[in-house]
DNA sequence: CGCCGAGTTGAACTGAATCAAGAAACGTGG
DNA sequence: CCACGTTTCTTGATTCAGTTCAACTCGGCG
């Protein structure tokens, strides 16, 4: 719990109540690997933060799973679209390790904006976050080769490089997995 | 003005105060074509409403311009990233046509937030957009050829077809000027 | 022991980039 | 209103990065 107020405090101090109020309607729960937070066509009802193990979110396109984004230790994450509208998700989320969340229901997080304003920030936050990173993936996949987007994968997720199958991360680079592992080789 | 309602109304009830000091805050000006809102380095002060013509954001690498979005009639838009954080910018905007734009400073939107909180939908509003065709626009370069790139591109946004160079549209689905002219001959 | 998923390697193929040159379209000034 | 330079677009020839398909290796695990 203490982690989730680390994460939030360089960006609002909470006071005791608005501390309480949140305490009151974090859950928490083990999530084993391959487990599906959510399944493409539901409605994200929650928002998570990732106390340990690693987290995706992908798409179905022509039958393949296109990896989205990863998060891991202390990212807040969701299915951004599906939880701020509240309408079915085209991704879906699962854990790639045994993993440990919490996590608030949408409908709780809006009590919390209306009586606590500071948690206003919680939402800036995780949206700055998630755009800028997918704004520096879309960069890159139209401006950069297989072998460059590579190397900066390895600068900007070491962890996740270790700890994920080469076919996951190659779909989020989009690049086959045959050509990422001649990449890998020529390192 | 009337148009600037027009748009927030599906979103936000604005009660006459909030209108009066919406109208108090805004300004207007015309853009002649291929004249800088903002330059790469400099901080986006604003967030702009486009009345008429076509805007695009856009950014350098390795000398070549990469479009990133576009706007047109009716769209807000900003260098978003930097308009939230008020931190330098990595992309430029300028105009690609003869514009006409309203626009409210950083700093007065942060008023009209506080005074009336019915405007913090504006920037959840700009937020969503921007991130939800961000991220067609990540998938669509994940996953698609260049064929399949331009043809949902002349769906998606038929007008800037129309109304944008070759040479701009190819930055934007990120391939080459010569293979967009081919595509666009074989159809 | 044999199966299974994950990763590697090879060979053929292809979509798209690059380089280079020409054709249209466009605006500006004489 | 034409002539000129500039920018935008087209077309061809060549090259190359990355895909696809297929076979093979390796390490676990029932």
């Amino acid at each position: 719990m203490n982690q989730i107020l680390n994460i939030l405090s360089p960006f609002a101090t909470l006071g005791d109540d608005a501390k309480a109020d949140l305490f009151n309607v974090v859950s928490h729960k083990k999530i084993p690997k391959n487990y599906r937070l959510l399944d493409e066509g539901g409605v994200c009802r929650y928002i998570y933060f990732l106390h340990n193990g690693i987290v995706r979110g992908f798409k179905n396109r022509d039958g393949k799973e296109i990896t989205t984004w990863f998060a891991c230790e202390n990212d807040l994450f969701t299915a951004m679209y599906s939880f701020i509208t509240q309408k079915p998700s085209v991704e879906s989320i699962e854990a790639l390790e045994d993993s440990y969340v919490y996590f608030i229901s949408h409908k709780d997080l809006q009590t919390l904006f209306k009586t606590h304003p500071e948690f206003n920030l919680i939402g800036r936050i995780l949206t700055e976050r998630y755009y800028v990173q997918l704004e520096e993936r879309a960069i890159s996949l139209q401006t950069q080769s297989a072998t460059e987007r590579y190397q900066n994968f390895i600068v900007e997720h070491p962890q996740i490089l270790q700890r994920t199958s080469l076919g996951v991360i190659s779909s989020y680079l989009g690049i086959s997995q045959e050509t990422l592992s001649r990449i890998r080789k020529n390192l």
